[in-house]
DNA sequence: ATTTGACGACCTCCGCCGGAC
DNA sequence: TGTCCGGCGGAGGTCGTCAAA
């Protein structure tokens, strides 16, 4: 079944047909109307690889997902998968370590696979323009910037929320319910990534609420949001004696694992210490207690994130750059002091 | 750069530079070795798009996930993806809702991507071989097999643990401990699906033990896995005022469900009631407290399915049924009685 | 003026035939 | 006779161009 089987059948040549494939204007609209009848009776689809073949290009568009354990990104690659499907399209993804560098592999992928896109799930926050030649195609930086970076603006594009805002955001919840002891765990404070973004955040509520930071307060696990390391950090700032009656973590996975080590050397929460993170899961709304947390907008990331690389691959539309807002969901982790 | 150039280069015709990176024999070493200098030099990459259109079929392996909320599946896309990655081809995702047809969905994905295999994350267990003739190439279900339905087993291959296996040990982990009254909550006990097969595990052990089944004690939520059912159906069961010790759900997820609706109504577990699951997650070790279940090895299984599906494609090697063995991670979620 | 047809180019592979040694 | 290589045509869909109705 091919383009000049329909042609044949309806009487036509093979260049009506694909004028009426491809939207062209210029077909009456009788023949429009029969030859898209007898494509839908003869289920004739076009072959993609000779489409590919003469527009010299391929219809892939990759996703770099960084980080393996990170349940928001699987959640987002579902929303991005669909939408990409929905413009025709298809998702190429790749899963790297959260220590791998996504630059090489979204270059190397990109000339695999003739992509005309790229979205990047997580990724580092500090490249330089040099590094970024490698990729050849538009690109979306999803749920990161690149604000430590040299990169200007208007060489790509980012979705995200304000890591920040939402870290300031999620502290100033903790202090509007009466605490002030308010221990952090964090991957690292300074390590140009979302972990030291949302730490500076966590620090500059601390400062205008007129709280002094105390070191001790703080754990980093280094890593990347993983669980077992978040439970080791927390039994750590237990094992010092240190007193805090709020913890802050920076995802909801880390936070389970920061609850279970406080359960674990018998401090209730929220009665004991308050708990409060960072992603909004759907599974956390199901732990024990239900977790505080600010919720990212996952269906709209993902959503906008193809919508703006879409946007700049058909119509070479300039990039954008989507802060989102978090909002709180308030669940039975955090309490009044 | 095309082919063309290459032969222009090297002095030799197109064919010539056809047969050599195609590696047929009828080649001479000398100009072998010339056209293959010559693409190096050159950094020759042959247009795949050309080349998927002559020999009319592409590097694409598409993986059809049925069910959204699954975080089961979600860790198995990761370990697929990897595969097929390494060995060279392209998986292509789709994900499809929980009642959504995933043979049509599978053949629509074929036809538009010319899919050399496919693989089915999740699906319905009772095809007729009708219904798989839309299916024109290689495919293996992965954590489910055709248990229900007439498919003959050399028309398809299959990677799951042993359903019924799996629940009956988790039910007599339970009787073991001591329990005696155990309820269950499925999404349903005839649906023909994994829930259906796990179900009749769950009796049969109730039978092998002596144990009188109670209908008071079995609560089915519809749909498919779903956590807000799962938490309403375990607060009908508590709304009944039945009597039970135990309770066996067939997912991690719908364990932390109702973990939380026994905790939201005061009951402690495992202390006035134990709970078991089947799934392993990672995220499960962390839950409060740590729930006890039947881990699968999402590792393995991922890695099997892409072998047997690459074998099967490449050498023609017959269809492949495999049970994986699901083993027990005790948690803190169930104790002696 | 609008609609339609015919055609070549794009790129690669493969089978086939023919020529050369 | 066997080995090596050249050349041709077909398969696929799109798109611009030109011609024709």
């Amino acid at each position: 079944m091919t383009i000049k089987d329909i042609a044949k059948v309806c009487g036509v040549s093979v260049s009506t047909v694909s004028r009426v494939l491809n939207k062209h204007p210029d077909v009456s609209e009788t023949v429009r109307r029969r030859v898209l009848q007898e494509v839908e009776t003869q289920g004739y689809i076009p072959n993609n690889s000779a489409r590919d073949l003469v527009r010299s290009r391929s219809d892939a568009i990759g996703v770099v997902v960084r980080g393996t354990g990170n349940l928001f990104f699987a959640e987002m690659l579902k929303t991005i998968g669909r939408e990409i499907d929905r413009a025709g399209y298809t998702m190429v993804p790749r899963f790297i370590d959260s220590d791998a560098d996504e630059v090489k592999a979204g270059a190397i992928l990109e000339r695999e696979k003739k992509l005309q896109g790229l979205i990047f799930l997580g990724g580092r926050f500090d490249y330089t323009p040099a590094e970024l030649t490698l990729i050849g195609v538009p690109y979306v930086c999803c749920s990161y910037t690149n604000c430590f970076g040299s990169l200007e603006e208007k060489d790509y594009s980012s979705v995200s929320i304000d890591d920040h805002l939402t870290a300031y955001r999620a502290t100033e919840h903790l202090i509007r319910c009466g605490h002030r002891r308010i221990a952090a765990v964090v991957p690292s404070c300074s390590d140009r990534s979302i972990s030291e973004l949302r730490y500076d955040g966590f620090r500059s509520a601390l400062r205008d609420y007129g709280i002094a930071f105390d070191s001790n307060l703080l754990v980093e696990t280094g890593g990347c949001f993983e669980m077992p390391e978040t439970y080791e950090g927390v039994c750590r700032l237990l094992r010092c004696g240190v007193d805090f009656t709020a913890l802050l973590t920076l995802s909801d996975t880390t936070a389970m694992a920061a609850m279970k080590a406080l359960q674990d050397h018998g401090r209730s929460v929220p009665q004991d210490c308050s708990v409060i993170a960072i992603d909004g899961l759907n599974v956390s709304e199901y732990a024990n207690p239900t977790l505080t947390t600010m919720v990212q907008p996952v269906e709209e990331m993902g959503r906008e994130s193809v919508r703006i690389l879409l946007d700049t691959m058909e119509n070479g539309a300039p990039t954008e750059h989507l802060r989102l807002e978090a909002k709180l969901r308030a669940g039975q982790s955090v309490c009044d002091l």
